[in-house]
DNA sequence: TAAATCAAGGTCAAAGATAGTCAAAGTCAA
DNA sequence: TTGACTTTGACTATCTTTGACCTTGATTTA
């Protein structure tokens, strides 16, 4: 049977392929799809991921739509194979060492370093008390920020 | 559909690019764009703000106007009234609103942008369900992160 | 000059327009 | 039969638009 999810994936694999980037509006997709609105939003979350190379904004409210863009991946096999071997939780120390042997094979210059060290700072995460959600939330921008890279 | 609120602050943004200050008569533009005069006042907040780069002066009466002015800092003052007018939480409009205005006025590169994107986006923070931390956590690192610039 | 009137702009909350979340129910292959 | 994947829809969050009512300043009138 046709799966309407991958009917969709498809409908917005190759609006994608002429365009890196589309505009959607979730509720005429989902007219045009005859289903319902957070279909959309199953699709969305289980296909155009960060770790398939996709980034995904959106806005609610008057006018509002979801932006798909892809981005260029391909030639970085060892950062996407580090971006993957990353779990769901990240401690600084781990972090600091993937940056630094990044940093001196070159893929990421002192900038990008402290760029990155700095939004993956106990710092920048002092409002999460919990410890467990603090290495989550870090482990989702250190591999966010990698995707810069690849 | 086009929002009204975005164009009316294209507007406002392209008589702003020749002169650092513009004078509106509120109830002129309302009817130029064919919304209710309060509509302005929406825009005005939203998007004109002192976090933005505006300061916003007015008069009431006859003869009544509305005067935004762009401020003019130097690099390091501008930042650091940034980080200190930014509060205990910041959403992802404002960030990237913020982020333009460092932009343009030569600030941080687009590389810096990039990064600082990457790491505020509601992606990197999709672990925090909880939209009131979601929002302390992205001021925090956004604060973190323009301390670099500093 | 004080009061009345007119001419702005300000505030706020309700209604409208989108999108997001989550969990229950359904489907299908192993 | 079970477990992974999909479909649905009720409920929620966010952003925009609108309008009724309020405040302030300038001008006219008594």
């Amino acid at each position: 049977m046709l799966k309407i999810s991958d009917i969709i994936e498809g409908f917005i694999c190759e609006m994608l392929a002429s365009d890196s980037s589309v505009e959607l509006k979730r509720n005429e997709l989902a007219e045009y799809f005859n289903c319902v609105p957070s279909q959309i939003n199953y699709v969305i979350s289980t296909r155009f991921t960060q770790e398939r190379g996709y980034i995904v904004e959106s806005r609610r409210g008057g006018g509002g739509h979801i932006r798909i863009t892809r981005v260029q991946l391909g030639n970085n096999e060892r950062l996407m194979h580090i971006i993957n071997s990353i779990g769901q939780s990240l401690d600084v120390m781990t972090t600091e060492a993937i940056l630094n042997t990044l940093y001196v094979n070159n893929i990421i210059d002192n900038n990008g370093v402290r760029h990155i060290m700095a939004a993956c700072s106990n710092n920048s995460l002092s409002p999460i008390t919990d410890n467990a959600l603090k290495n989550r939330v870090r482990a989702t921008i250190f591999k966010n920020m990698l995707l810069l890279y690849v």
